[in-house]
DNA sequence: TCAAGGACCTAATACGTATTAGTACTCACG
DNA sequence: CGTGAGTACTAATACGTATTAGGTCCTTGA
């Protein structure tokens, strides 16, 4: 420390900057102590009896110096920071995956605020892709109260480190892998996806292909399991049912085999590469089919991004602002926690919406 | 102060959970005092000679007890953060101008990433609509080394406040009110409003309408200023030219009059609330007219979200993500600058790019 | 053998507020 | 006049880190 108060600092004003009043200033100029000022000016939590008098000059002094607290100074000796952190594992602010980022981005500001919580973006230092690997930038996150991960590649090690010290944090999305007792807030893709398929089946398709994603995360298995299960329960065939691809392979010769085989509806899912989807929405326009007349279309997630010719596409929507909302709700739930007091279920699913869309339509003629 | 360390909370490990390390943990740990811990973790700015080994053994114990150094500690006593704040005024954090926000929000994430910077989104409290009114709300600005204001509604006693004290900040978006120390870094509309209206002009255009919102922010200001210098340039009537609205009293009928006035190209903005902007595209499909073959049509400013007839609409970007970037540049010179260098330029535009569009045509013939 | 100088660390303190454990004084009652 | 209960306040300390002004050993040279 070096500043004898008010000195330079060079701040956008330009002139050089007054000291701010500190309340031992007003307690000076009140004839007080600086508790005394604290007292008065703070909450008086522990209900320590003060003249009204007391009150009354502490105040005015406080008014005319222009006191404003300082909340560093407030957050450190109260012990909290009241800041939430939001940390995002993907190689650098999700700039492509706008429309699913920002819903999240939004629920979880909307709810900090409302629970007077700020907000840390984590931005993992430095280097552009190595965010998720570097130990140094998940241990950053310690800063602030909690924390918040969201994004598929998760660098397991690190976190088990902070769960072990018990500093919390909630998940946004499901996260099997790391067992029973990680908290996260997910949505709820098994029922949603059952019933597309239900939708489908009312309007009379019996053969139906599930055009999903070659990998392994939690929301293409749950999508799956719903796919399946509505299946099942409507009737539907479940031989060659689901197809897995990376993009490559759905090609509109493919589609117009299927449609040759009998196959009435596809289903496909959106997720953060989406190349299932664009592969199926691409292949069923190069073969020249019209949904729904020809073929149905259904996709388990959000549409592509409007002003496609699949913007209207059938299926449900991803709550992703209601996920944020609630993964604020949860974390600062283990923030503040009171050990006596029953936890709040760690794992919490929420449900999609379902979305009618313009790409379902009663089963057509088995030949096109 | 009743906690003593390590208590409660309840982190989701289940177990009870450990505090945060602190300095003196490591000290411990390490052999050493806090002292040299802080120096070795520090920037050690003093120069105060470290035997190697020393040095090696504190950072062996930090990283083995996952410190991670406390922000609001560090800013008390004085020295840095490296987070930086950004704040919104805005009754709620932007939702449906999202297309507006977070290209900024990219912008100024990818610089700070950059420069070593965190990122703390600030929530204005609990309130919802009184956000930008409350006090307390900025003034928790100062727990960042310095901050971004964003958004057209300032509460200006508080941010004076802040310049007085000395406080780092920086604009989004150009600022008159508040005096020519003010820095900010804001998009130059008014030689693209000039360039669209020359447009314009080379192909033959000779009476426009430029239909703009009834408000007086800078931004608004600007493109008029742009259009004026560019209509006056371009021998284009000026008469009438400018028509202020909140929206509603631009109806067909209106377009239609103007049209048969000989007027061959209109022109509006893109705002926060886009009142001119859907009002003006309305009435032009309200009245059946094609663009650009019956009328040209231009915005100074974004298109409207795509999947809107007009989302190909002519005029010029505004280089929101860039101003994301330079604001931050701008800040972190203004934190770390040392008084004795030159300043940087205090106030900032950024250049927009046009967009050719395809609403903008030659002029038709004057009847129509 | 002693002083000077270097190498290496640490004690003490500051930052501004919150909180706890008192202190000092008054009044009333026995 | 001594005790217990208030009333009205304050001293002391904690929060976690940064910084400055020493301190304590070693060497080294005379």
């Amino acid at each position: 420390m070096v500043s004898g108060r008010g000195g330079g600092g060079g701040g956008p004003g330009g002139r050089t900057a007054q000291a701010r009043p500190r309340q031992s200033d007003i307690a000076r100029a009140a004839g007080v102590s600086q508790t005394t000022v604290s007292l008065v000016l703070g909450g008086n939590k522990a209900g320590v009896v003060l003249a009204e008098d007391t009150k009354r000059r502490v105040l005015e002094a406080a008014e005319s110096l222009g006191y404003a607290p300082d909340p560093v100074a407030t957050r450190l000796a109260s012990a909290r920071n009241d800041m939430l952190g939001l940390f995002t594992f993907s190689a650098t602010f999700p700039t492509e995956v706008a429309h699913s980022y920002y819903p999240v981005l939004v629920g979880v500001e909307e709810e900090a605020a409302a629970l007077g919580q700020d907000l840390i973006l984590f931005t993992g230092s430095s280097g552009a892709a190595s965010r998720a690997a570097d130990p140094a930038a998940v241990r950053r996150v310690r800063v602030a109260d909690g924390c918040l991960f969201f994004g598929r590649h998760v660098p397991t090690e690190q976190i088990e480190r902070l769960a072990r010290d018990g500093y919390p944090f909630v998940y946004i999305g499901r996260r099997d892998e790391l067992g029973e007792r990680v908290p996260y807030v997910g949505a709820d893709y098994v029922p949603a996806s059952a019933e597309v398929v239900r939708r489908l089946a009312d309007l009379g398709h019996r053969r139906v292909r599930y055009v999903r994603e070659n990998d392994d995360a939690p929301a293409s298995a749950d999508r799956e399991r719903g796919v399946l299960a509505g299946a099942r329960e409507c009737g539907i065939d479940t031989d060659g049912l689901v197809v897995r691809t990376d993009g490559s392979d759905i090609t509109a010769e493919r589609v117009r085999a299927w449609r040759a085989e009998g196959v009435t509806a596809l289903v496909t899912e959106e997720t953060d590469t989406a190349a299932a989807l664009s592969a199926l929405t691409g292949a069923v326009e190069a073969a020249g089919l019209d949904c729904p007349r020809d073929v149905s279309l259904a996709v388990l997630g959000d549409p592509p991004a409007s002003g496609s010719a699949f913007a209207h596409i059938s299926g449900f929507t991803v709550p992703r602002r209601e996920m944020g909302r609630r993964a604020v709700r949860l974390l600062v739930e283990l923030v503040t926690g009171d050990p006596g007091l029953p936890a709040p279920p760690l794992q919490q699913l929420v449900p999609c919406e379902p979305v009618p869309g313009r790409t379902i339509g009663p089963a057509p003629s088995p030949a096109p």
